[in-house]
RNA sequence: GGAUCUUUGGCUGAGUUGGUCGAAAGCACCGGUCUUGAAAACCGGCGAGGGUAACACCUCCCUGGGUUCGAAUCCCAGAGGGUCCA
């Protein structure tokens, strides 16, 4: 959620920093206007209420004094009326305002690079270096099927196309990676949390998924939704909380089932499990003070660095652009694994810094002496568990089509 | 699914003949006195959001409606929790 104090007292900057990501000066301006109509709204109906209050008080004196009361009470009932139609004009404002600022997605950091797209992030580092293959390297889907690892159309029966069955050691690897991420998390400090799959309407507002990526959702009929990363519930743990300064940093890992329509990837990775509905995630949250979420952001991508090292997989750290950054996040470092199949890097870990962005929308401070102040909220891929299967069976496969297995993975099967 | 009770500030918990209740008390927490230091004791502070230079003022006692000049307190609906029945 945009400050929209900041935006009152420093509406250069704020507007500034939102051009980069797209936003029209004009939106905020008129976000600014709107804002102060409502203020003025606000007055107008607080004065009346006022009146309205201490002439109710007035009236008990009336009454225990015996008074006669007719004259008050007409001025009073006058005044109500008055109240309502303040009230409506307030509420009318408010709604007209927070349509807009819902909207708005988070001030990218200054040092986070200009760009369209993804092809403008900027390479940080490449890490380990690409095996070289003596044969032509096959493909995930060619080579899961043929292992008989996973099958795409019997997942296509049971549900609809974009979901997959893993047998037999496809299945198991997926579980022992799993295990294995969550303990690598845990011995970086991250404590293990399991949380629910569904959750409602107020928890995706707080991590900025609605109301802005409905239709990006699964929703069920009593209005409660699939998560479509953990991020999403273990974020929003502490909603609406006020944390001791001596509890943070809290740093979270999770193993969570993530749910996504992918409506606006028609046609993308249409083969193999690159892009499903339903994959599977160990997700990195922490919520920091505002000074320490640098630091934080370092050991949360060096983790899924790590990790991928861990597993042997070549991978490269990216930085996002403005135009490839996400709603809620103010700076986001990708980790692309290296996939000879297809010869080229793709994304399977996204780490983001959203400072108080979401802290904002979710109601989540801490006492920082005396004052309330809103924490710092970060969340990372580590990893995503479909995307590791891709990488591993494609830089570990042998010419004959057999995969070998990740050294570290094996005290896992 | 039916019946019944319940929902208050970080926690426990008063407050049901509507007005002086944003809300007693205890615990926890913070500051101070005392102490070599700590504990105990004593003194003081201590919900949140908006608003203000600071006050004033407005809002919030599960949520949403309603009755009333006025509601934590009354009515209706919903959600959560307990007990009994199925």
């Amino acid at each position: 959620m945009i400050d929209l104090k900041l935006l009152q007292k420093d509406f250069e900057t704020v507007s500034k920093r939102l051009t980069r990501k797209g936003v029209s000066t004009e939106l905020l301006e008129g976000l600014k206007v709107k804002n102060e109509e409502l203020k003025k709204a606000k007055a107008a109906y607080e004065t009346l209420q006022a009146l309205q209050n201490s002439m109710s008080k007035e009236f008990g004196v009336y009454k225990r004094e015996g008074k006669e009361i007719s004259e008050l009470k007409a001025k009073v009932d006058a005044n109500k009326i008055e109240i309502a139609k303040a009230l409506e004009v307030q509420r009318k404002k408010q709604e007209e305002l927070e349509k807009i600022a819902m909207s708005i997605p988070n001030m990218p950091d200054d040092n986070v690079p200009d760009g369209e797209d993804e092809e403008d992030n900027v390479e940080i580092k490449k890490v380990l270096t690409p095996r070289e293959f003596s044969f032509e390297p096959k493909e995930h889907w060619e080579l899961a099927t043929q292992n008989g690892w996973i099958d795409f159309e019997r997942g296509v029966k049971l549900a609809t196309s974009r979901f997959s069955v893993g047998f037999g050691m496809g299945a198991r690897l997926e579980r022992a990676l799993i295990n294995f991420m969550l303990d690598f998390n845990r011995k970086r400090g991250f404590a293990e949390v399991s949380v629910p799959a569904l959750v409602n309407a107020q928890a995706l507002e707080g991590t900025g998924q609605l109301p802005k990526f409905e239709d990006d959702l699964y929703k069920t009929q009593d209005g409660l939704y699939l998560i479509p990363t953990a991020e999403v519930p273990v974020t929003n743990l502490y909603q609406d909380e006020i944390l001791k300064e001596s509890e943070l940093p809290i740093k979270m890992t999770a193993y969570t089932s993530c749910f996504r329509k992918e409506a606006g990837a028609a046609g993308r990775d249409t083969r193999g499990i690159i892009r499903q509905h339903q994959f599977h995630k160990v997700e990195l949250v922490s919520i920091t003070k505002p000074q320490d979420s640098d630091k934080v952001f370092d050991e949360m991508v060096a983790c899924a660095s790590d990790l991928l090292t861990a597993l042997e997989l070549p991978h490269r750290l990216v930085t996002l652009c403005t135009g490839d950054l996400g709603f809620s996040a103010a700076k986001t470092i990708d980790l692309e694994v290296w996939l000879p199949g297809q010869n080229t890097y793709r994304e399977i870990s996204s780490v983001s810094n959203t400072r108080d962005f979401q802290a904002r929308r979710a109601k989540i401070r801490y006492k920082n002496g005396k004052k309330n102040e809103f924490v710092n909220t970060l969340n990372g891929s580590s990893l995503a568990v479909g995307r590791t299967m891709v990488a591993i069976m494609e830089n570990f496969q042998n010419e004959d089509g057999t995969i070998d297995i990740p050294e570290a993975l094996k005290q896992y099967l």
